[in-house]
DNA sequence: CTGAAAGCGCTTACAG
DNA sequence: CTGAAAGCGCTTACAG
């Protein structure tokens, strides 16, 4: 009896042991095969490599980041996954760090703060590698929570002078004051606004709002629509109209309430742009889909997650704590359609 | 000197040791204390919870999985994050588990059969307390592995009789075929099919093609799109329309195809439904705000996910294995609406 | 109600 | 190129 098959019951799962035993080797010889495989004899490689194949062995890697303390977990903290273009953010973000073995473990935290707080809170617990968060963080527990764990940590979506660590965004308040000054340029005088309460659409308002001033054109009109859909683009542009009849320009602070918007013209025989002119902010594809095409603020969605991805590359690779407090402006574009 | 401070670096995370120390008991009372709250002395809770803010001490979640042998992970696959009506599936699937504290790990396959594979070997590396899928899976070796590890896997939208564990689904075939008889009492005698080529699309097509040769019309035109957008509906419809210009209803395997074929007939001026009738698949906003609004297939999106979420937790509540195998069918809905 | 001991399955130094 | 020892930070039984 020289063979000395693994005891345990074959409906556990095979450790790393038991492939060393089958390999007729040790746990170590195991464990640096499989990640750094150059550094393994290759006649011994082969042999693990075949027990690990007859095992259907998988690292446990609860296990390798508690040794190791390297959870190759990437948190990614989204306001909704509901959301096309933050998806496409978190596409981008996927596509830089590919090559590198990260999970993206996405929490989605409904735009509420106190659901961001707690699931930072159960992020930090599994000891992420690096976290990026869609929208910059101004709750301070936040802030300081992230600041504490040594990982990469950036923000998104928005520039803030003092980030947690990095942030790579664009000027929201400069993509309300262009669309402000382009709908002027169109002899609009009298203008809308249709956004949330959340920072990136406020900014885009205080933006839209002090290029007017800065015109001389009054104040903008402002409604809050009910989520960020067509119809609540639709009902929220039907209630400025109650309410200002002579409106002759709206920016709504995304696609999908613009063509809302859009349509709700078209249903009411509103000429667009004769009689409104309507702008969103994303460039989205049904936004570029609608007849007339619906002009927009394009915004850097994939490359701002891409950039992210990056910065954190980087730093992993580099140790190198010289990025931090970096902001990255990744601009926009205004995309002049059919709408205005 | 009675005090002991713990002696190790501030700029290391503290552990449960260090929670100990300073609330003058032991590691496994500060574990009892803050899973099982109620079977600690009062006093001694109290004493522990200060140490815990104190020292900002959140739990090694690697180092628990590793011991309980429970990830508190939720693995999902998805084909791909950026479409809406996956993520209203995910939605459904978090608001049934949101009170087990179980995290979402979303891993986005990319329709590509080979990046699932990797993706579940990643996955059952982290130990995931359950799976839920989008999707039936064939490919044996990944049933294989997904059934190897004694989690829970739920496949979700389709139906099949062999299930990996269980499945929650609607009948793809049957909606297709409900699709066609709605356009053959429409008057519709030459009908197109626009889908791609997963498993899904397929089963519409095949349910479509069957329901139009069980009453003796022509078998469909079918093309099938570069991808899932609004610009590949139209150019497939396009493509469809120079081949049989005689073509009177067309299915879209999707809405946002459908909606591309709507909006193409509008650009050349072709009357819907008096020519040519429409449907998708869906019922996704998009298609409900055309102007005409959208025939589709209502599909349970969020209902898949959140009945996978329970069925879920009462396995891993019950350790009821009785409910292997199980086969739920969610059905759907047609809505008949301007387009047909 | 509380705690000392053992162990979860890996990896990190270190030695050879 | 390979391996024995120690330890990552928790939880599971068990004892009291």
């Amino acid at each position: 009896m020289n063979e000395s098959a693994p005891l345990r019951p074959l409906t556990e799962r095979p450790r790393i042991e038991d492939v060393a035993i089958l390999a007729g080797t040790s746990a170590m010889t195991v464990s640096r095969a499989l990640r750094q495989p150059g550094k393994v004899a290759a006649e011994t490689l082969a042999r693990i490599m075949a027990a690990v194949d007859a095992l259907g062995y998988v690292p446990n890697l609860s296990a390798s980041s508690l040794a190791s303390r390297r959870s190759g977990i990437l948190a990614v903290l989204v306001p909704t996954i509901g959301n096309s273009i933050f998806s496409e953010t978190v596409r981008g973000l996927a596509d830089a760090v590919a090559a590198a073995d990260l999970h993206l473990l996405i929490g989605d935290f409904g735009y509420s703060d106190d659901k961001r707080r707690k699931l930072v809170r159960a992020l930090v617990g599994r000891q992420p590698d690096a976290v990026v968060i869609v929208g910059a963080v101004h709750d301070e527990a936040v802030r300081a929570s992230l600041r504490r764990q040594a990982a990469p940590v950036v923000e998104t979506w928005e520039l803030s002078p003092d980030p947690i660590d990095m942030i790579v965004g664009f000027s929201n308040f400069e993509a309300g004051a262009t669309v402000a000054r382009h709908l002027l340029a169109r002899g609009r005088g009298r203008c809308a606004f249709v956004g949330g309460l959340e920072s990136r659409a406020e900014a885009r308002l205080a933006g839209f709002a002090a290029a007017l001033a800065a015109a001389g054109a009054p104040p903008p009109e402002t409604e809050v629509p009910a989520d960020l859909s067509i119809a609540a683009g639709r009902e929220a542009f039907g209630r400025i109209l109650a309410r200002a009849p002579d409106i002759d320009g709206v920016f709504f602070a995304t696609d999908v309430m613009a063509v809302g918007g859009l349509l709700e013209c078209q249903r009411r025989g509103i000429d667009v742009p004769g009689r409104v002119a309507i702008a969103g902010l994303g460039n989205l594809e049904i936004g570029r889909q609608m007849q007339p095409a619906l002009t927009t603020i394009e915004i850097p969605a994939y490359a701002m997650g891409h950039r992210a991805g990056e910065l954190i590359l980087a730093r992993l690779a580099k140790e190198d704590p010289s990025a931090s407090g970096r902001v990255i402006d990744l601009g926009f574009a205004l995309l002049t359609r059919g709408t205005t």
